[in-house]
DNA sequence: ACATAATGCACAACCGATTGCGCAATACTG
DNA sequence: CAGTATTGCGCAATCGGTTGTGCATTATGT
């Protein structure tokens, strides 16, 4: 801990140590040596002078001259829901799985954090960017573009760049569906449904909404527009909006469409701050989270398909022909009983 | 996104461009400029020639010459709960404020994964290397002397690096003094109160069994010794441990010490599954998370103190001195309605 | 035995920044 | 106006790998 510059090993003191030359200790090391007709005996010997001088190569070294770096990147908003974490776990062991090396940050949902961060990681040469629910993916892209990096889109779409995002309009209308057949199976199959959380201006929450009036729609139950109420992610958001919902109904709505985990903790908070009882009430939120659903089976939850996402990601990064624009959906999947 | 080669540009590049040379516009774009006596009039004219050639310094290049990349790393057994993705976020947070570069890798609990990890962040040359939740922090810590990087574990302790870590024995006996006064203010002092979850091998969970302990003891509680259950992380590992005291004595326990978030939710599908019903039970959780805490209120829940943890973390690696075996304990907080 | 081919390895030029040093031009001193 | 100090900037070496190329040495063919 305390010795001052302990001058790591390079490929010119294994050379001396085994006798040998760098570009041949390269060439040992990264595994290219049979192509340049090393011999075995040479090779073997160097490995273990190498391994016992516990060498390991300079990846920065080995990026500039090859002029690849090996990494790829992400930008993400937040880790603290399941669903970005699981993005962020599999995005690395599939990286992992590719011999990349995956970098991560989070940018907090800030648009300049995520252009701060996305310039980091040019200037680290990932090979590929990812943008995870960046609020402003194509001023990434263009960023990129300009840089020669590409860039991809998930879970939220853009223009600039191919995006990998869940089936949201589908999802929505599957969510609100069983949130119907919930409420007809108690015998209120008229009851007012409202629908809460997320941002107008994101495509999700707009698609989430569509999906929502179809499902209303198809049962020709009619929805009035402010029962709509995309209010935002925090959690805060959701107590103002049931107030003003109670103060004008003088009731509860029999059934609520949650549009994110973040906001289902603030609609809970409130329920419980002011005493109310949410098993009275059926909630259909669009995420899933394991706790959340194992302390209330009754709740219908919308579990997006990261494995897959993340596939998908994985195959357009791999060449798979694409077009800037192209938005690639997938199926979410609704947990909860459906009986 | 089809274009080959498209040649980012270089300190070279931008030397012509501004007439200039690579040394000057090199010093211009890292700020050392005014001590190497460059001209205001020559730096702003290569600093307006880089901002609209979208120029971006390529920090493999910068790492390798100046020794340092500006890199921290962080392995992490996951994301996928509260305490372990707020470490990381924090962590990163921290990070960027001190203009570092924070990298972060899963390593799933599995020593090689963590072995794997480690060298791969001490290829890419990280300054430091923080070990959180290792299975076997000292292997890595040994690696890591052996090529000159230092390391700091996190919530587990290790031998031979500093070691930061929650006040486990501490935050137990706090949590089971709470669930004792709970079970006596419903009249039943002396009911009988189990551990579940966690590993043995581990030191938390060591000593998260030892203030189980001690608060009983200073209450006068016997404790039988197979009342403690450490059956792993998993949690489907809570439903055969649970199958088995119902089994021997034909009734729940009263209260239950959960020893973990994960496991938390192993033992609420039991109940599910099993049609018994939570609120009859005292639960007290070694770990938050805020769904589950909003949704069972009665619930007592340990939360660890992130924040002050990655706090005392950065001042370690800022050069306090410290000795290799040294571990700093951070008070957890006691969550849920105490009354 | 001699020409040719194959084998085994090392040389040296990069990749793109940083930085010690030196040189010219200008400013200052007496 | 000669001599010194200061200003302003570029040269070239360097960080640690990678890789095109070339030169001995040994093997093969006739």
């Amino acid at each position: 801990m305390s010795t001052e510059a302990p001058k790591r090993l390079t490929i010119y003191d294994l050379a001396k140590l085994a006798d040998s030359s760098p570009s041949t200790v390269s060439a040992v090391l990264n595994g290219t040596w049979r192509s340049r007709r090393i011999s075995e005996k040479l090779a073997t010997r160097i490995l273990s002078v190498a391994t016992d001088a516990d060498y390991s190569v300079n990846m920065q070294a080995r990026a500039l001259r090859r002029e690849r770096s090996g990494i790829i990147g992400m930008i993400l908003p937040l880790y603290d829901n399941r669903y970005f974490s699981s993005i962020a776990q599999i995005f690395e062991a599939e990286a992992r799985k590719r011999g990349l090396f995956a970098i991560v940050s989070c940018t907090n949902r800030d648009p300049q954090q995520e252009q701060d961060a996305a310039q980091m990681m040019i200037s680290h040469r990932v090979e590929k960017l990812i943008c995870t629910g960046a609020t402003d993916p194509d001023s990434i892209a263009r960023m990129c573009q300009a840089q020669g990096v590409e860039t991809i889109n998930l879970d939220l779409p853009g223009k600039l760049a191919p995006s990998v995002i869940s089936a949201n309009r589908d999802g929505a209308r599957m969510l609100t569906k069983a949130i119907l057949d919930r409420l007809k199976n108690c015998g209120r199959p008229n009851d007012p449904i409202i629908f809460v959380g997320g941002r107008i201006e994101d495509h999700n929450t707009r698609e989430r909404i569509a999906g929502f009036k179809e499902a209303l729609d198809a049962r020709g139950i009619e929805s009035p527009e402010n029962n709509i109420m995309p209010c935002g992610y925090s959690g805060s958001r959701a107590a103002p909006v049931l107030d003003g919902y109670l103060l004008k109904h003088k009731a509860l709505p029999s059934a609520i469409f949650v549009n994110s985990t973040i906001t289902l903790e603030g609609i809970a908070r409130w329920f419980h701050d002011q005493g109310h009882n949410m098993s009275e009430i059926v909630f259909g939120c669009f995420d899933w989270d394991p706790l959340a659903a194992v302390f209330n089976p009754h709740f219908l939850m919308v579990r997006q398909n990261v494995p897959i996402m993340v596939e998908r990601l994985f195959e357009l990064m791999e060449g798979a022909r694409y077009t800037a624009g192209e938005v690639i959906e997938i199926q979410p999947e609704i947990l909860g009983d459906l009986t």
